[in-house]
DNA sequence: GACACAGTTTAGAATCATTCTAAACTGAGT
DNA sequence: ACTCAGTTTAGAATGATTCTAAACTGTGTC
């Protein structure tokens, strides 16, 4: 599924980052950066890298995962105490969060309207917003 | 600081919430029921409950903080994927997110305005909202 | 009061996502 | 080809949390 056009696409989006381009990262990208906005954890770009071509550690996608949220390419989005998920979509939105299946999904910025904030404790500035709506199945 | 009063005051809270009360049990209440609200960690109350007169475990510190959670004398906020934080105000409302010192500032429930929220995936209902807001230190 | 028995507490082992370590590998530039 | 920083990796280490299985406690029964 990764055809030279794909490839070079790619490299250039690891270039345009800053981040030299190698055969475990041009993998790990071709899942991540699909076109498509995704939510993942590192066990699950690990499981999905190792059905292809390329296998890649598990510290190196630790790593990568890391290197891209830190050049902007991934948001971390903490959620559950027990997994840390990553965000392609890193744009200002939020999320819904299903407990029951662990699934993440987005809600667009402009769906919600925060107001009358109270100003951040002194010497602190606001980073940023996360507004998690946590669902339930319902009963009926 | 634990007189006569103080420790039937949370031998009735426990009871009223239909957990036995127990010299543990009543510990952690007297650190965690004082009339003020409080956002803590299992580690932060087996270090304070240590300091006192009855030493309790910290299995017990952990079985009794998830009772207190499931009876509804505590919310647990998942803000860090590092650890865990129980919070004594169960009422609705949001956070101030500290990373730098980790700690958690409650913010009113009506000084966030939420509207325009999509309606949930089918199948599933809104159970919470959570809005945290992420502080840094002012750069200047 | 001894007896029974469920509920509770506990030390220490186990778990598991994540991070660390230290050695091998790779690749761009000379 | 040679070098050197940057990268990858297996496996060990970490650390919060959970589990296990044995000891303990409290309350009710005879
Ligand atoms: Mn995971
Ligand atoms: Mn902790
Ligand atoms: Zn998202
Ligand atoms: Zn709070």
């Amino acid at each position: 599924m990764r055809n030279p056009r794909q490839n070079d696409r790619l490299k250039a989006l690891l270039q345009a980052a800053g981040i030299r381009s190698t055969r475990q990262r041009v993998a790990l990208a071709a899942i991540l950066f699909d076109g498509t906005h995704k939510h993942v954890t590192a066990e699950q770009v690990h499981a999905a890298v190792r059905k292809g071509k390329s296998p890649v550690s598990l510290a190196t996608v630790y790593n990568t995962l890391h290197q891209y949220t830190t050049a902007g390419l991934l948001h971390e989005v903490v959620i559950s105490s027990s997994r840390v998920y990553f965000d392609t979509n890193t744009g200002e939105h939020h999320h819904f969060f299903d407990d029951a299946d662990g699934k993440l999904y987005d809600i667009p910025a402009d769906s919600v309207r925060i107001s009358r904030l109270p100003p951040p404790p002194p010497g602190r500035k606001l980073e940023r917003v996360d507004v998690i709506v946590r669902l339930v199945a319902t009963k009926s």
